[in-house]
DNA sequence: CTACAATTTGCAATCGGTTGTTGCAATAGC
DNA sequence: GCTATTGCAACAACCGATTGCAAATTGTAG
């Protein structure tokens, strides 16, 4: 049906190995010949088969993604970058969006791991005694959640978190509330924590809510909760939430700035359009994605040194309209 | 490494054809070996090698998928739903988001097709004359863009359109809007052609802006555009469009509802959480997903029947909070 | 008990490449 | 001028599964 080697090779007079010879491993080749021979694929139109080639080389040329959920701003920034990273390197990528189903991470994964040379794991949700699972597909690469014993891009939220504590705090916000993201969540965790020391240092009071799921609907679930308890400042586990939580504020007429300040997560590029605009902690989802390519490809090509190597990364707030300075208190 | 036919024939004792069928063509084989065989294969962890697979059978067990933008939440829907129906019919997803480039379209299509048994094509860019370059990568199925001699899912605009229009016109607009999508977009060239008849049916006057790209920054132009120009009531080419749209106004202090009545096209997860929330036009993507995935995979069958079917999908207008009643006149 | 049919299993070729090894020829060295 | 060396290309095995065909087994009828 489509061109063969063994096509090239019979309208150039050559055997096959010499063919393949000049198209992978060009030194090997006399060089008038090499030429020949490209010249010759090249007019006949012949791509090589990726399977044939899989099959003896061992290598597949892809690299799996999976992600919790695609419909989550959050996401396409980084799969955008795998895609640009992977495609650099002559790879492509493989997508599964799991639909934050902790179960369907470990079985997709376990379905693709034949088809890729490594995997990426973005944001895992797969509960801590089930990773040894993921991790014995290798070579795997976590995003966004630490695992000491394998290679990870991981984030750091301590330096947003404290960023964002300290603008609230400012603004003359006495109390802040944080939405807790998904209970399961490494992120959550760190967020957790990172909020609470920041707000311990910053010597502002912390109320917490949540579990939430990291959907529009939590959020707007979460708003009424906030707005019963006389708080005036919210940082929320992402800007999902957030939004979410804006969505319903101003539904009620509680205006978002002067009434009750709100701080998302992620500076999903819905943060700029949102009304107002969204106060948020810039996570750089695309250089984490760029890396992780980086360190599978590594892994996948048998660097022992990257076997558990953490790459951090940095956050930073990005101030917009949802932040003011604290209402004058009612009494 | 891991474990092959061979190595399950050996355990059993069996040749490897006889392991082979057992697994595929059950019929083939005595029922009480086939289970001897089958349990062995478990207990071995045995998997087939897929690359070893699609060398023979010629089948990839893999579909396609080229969307312009992930990040415009029009689409993880549609990728959601392919997903979805390509796993209950045991096949997995390459999905390449080739950034609203027409040129990457067709190469990233050129690079896929030898890895999957048939490419979906979500609203192509590439232009009329290069389409033939793209079927030729047969299979294909088009989501979202009528090609005569091609297979496609096509979402017709017109009721939708038409209810959209009906509804400003009972609300009092005189005048509306039309903001136009990317120029080469048939989606676009579908949903102006949509608009004209249904503004000439209602007798409303009708002006357009445009061609904008569906990004939330287009909005944003849009916007200054539209309120330099005392119209009332607007409707944009996508969500993005209307969404980026609504956030200017909202900045400049317009009020959407009151001042200004604004409809989106997508429905977007996003539409429910603007604010105010968006009144836009439901477009089934979802559905266009699944019936894409099926039409590919009987296509990819050889079904002759199926090379130039048309799937045709309705849209209806979802009304929310960004239309009101035409404000009084001015003067 | 033989003969023949039906079922079951094995052999071997094949898919399209890759790669270690060998054969041959041209060049260099003495 | 003859052998040692190097360069180039061909041969053949192999990756892991599928499949047509032949062989072997089992069953059945005469």
């Amino acid at each position: 049906m489509s061109v063969t080697l063994a096509d090239v090779a019979r309208a150039t007079g050559l055997s096959a190995s010499t063919v393949s010879r000049a198209l992978s491993d060009p030194d090997k080749v006399n060089a008038k010949t090499r030429e020949r021979i490209r010249k010759a694929a090249r007019e006949m139109g012949y791509v090589p088969n990726p399977a044939a080639r899989t099959l003896t080389s061992g290598s597949n040329d892809v690299i799996g993604l999976i992600v919790p959920d695609i419909a989550n701003p959050f996401f396409p920034p980084i799969i955008k970058a795998v895609q640009a990273r992977a495609t650099v390197k002559g790879k492509t990528v493989l997508i599964a969006d799991v639909d934050e189903h902790p179960a369907d991470e470990i079985q997709r994964a376990q379905v693709m791991r034949k088809r890729v040379d490594g995997l990426i794991v973005v944001s895992p949700r797969t509960p801590e005694e089930r990773l040894q699972e993921l991790m014995a597909l290798e070579p795997v690469v976590f995003v966004n959640r630490q695992v000491p014993t394998a290679a990870s891009v991981i984030i750091d939220n301590a330096d947003g978190m404290r960023e964002a504590v300290e603008h609230l705090a400012a603004l003359g916000h006495p109390k802040i509330c944080y939405l807790n993201g998904p209970r399961r969540s490494w992120s959550n965790s760190q967020r957790q924590r990172a909020v609470q020391q920041a707000c311990a240092d910053q010597g502002v009071e912390l109320v917490e809510f949540g579990p939430f799921e990291p959907q529009i609907q939590a959020g707007v679930r979460a708003a009424d909760l906030v707005s019963a308890s006389k708080i005036t400042a919210v940082i929320a586990y992402d800007d999902m939430i957030a939004l979410g939580l804006m969505a319903r504020l101003n539904e009620r007429g509680i205006r978002i700035g002067p009434d009750i300040s709100v701080i998302g997560i992620d500076d999903s590029p819905m943060s700029g359009m949102a009304y107002p605009t969204l106060t948020s902690i810039h996570v750089p989802g695309s250089e984490a994605g760029a890396a992780a390519v980086d360190m599978v490809l590594e892994l996948a090509a048998g660097s022992e040194a990257a076997t558990t190597r953490h790459v951090q990364l940095e956050t930073r707030l990005i101030v917009r309209g949802s932040t003011s300075p604290a209402p004058a208190r009612a009494e």
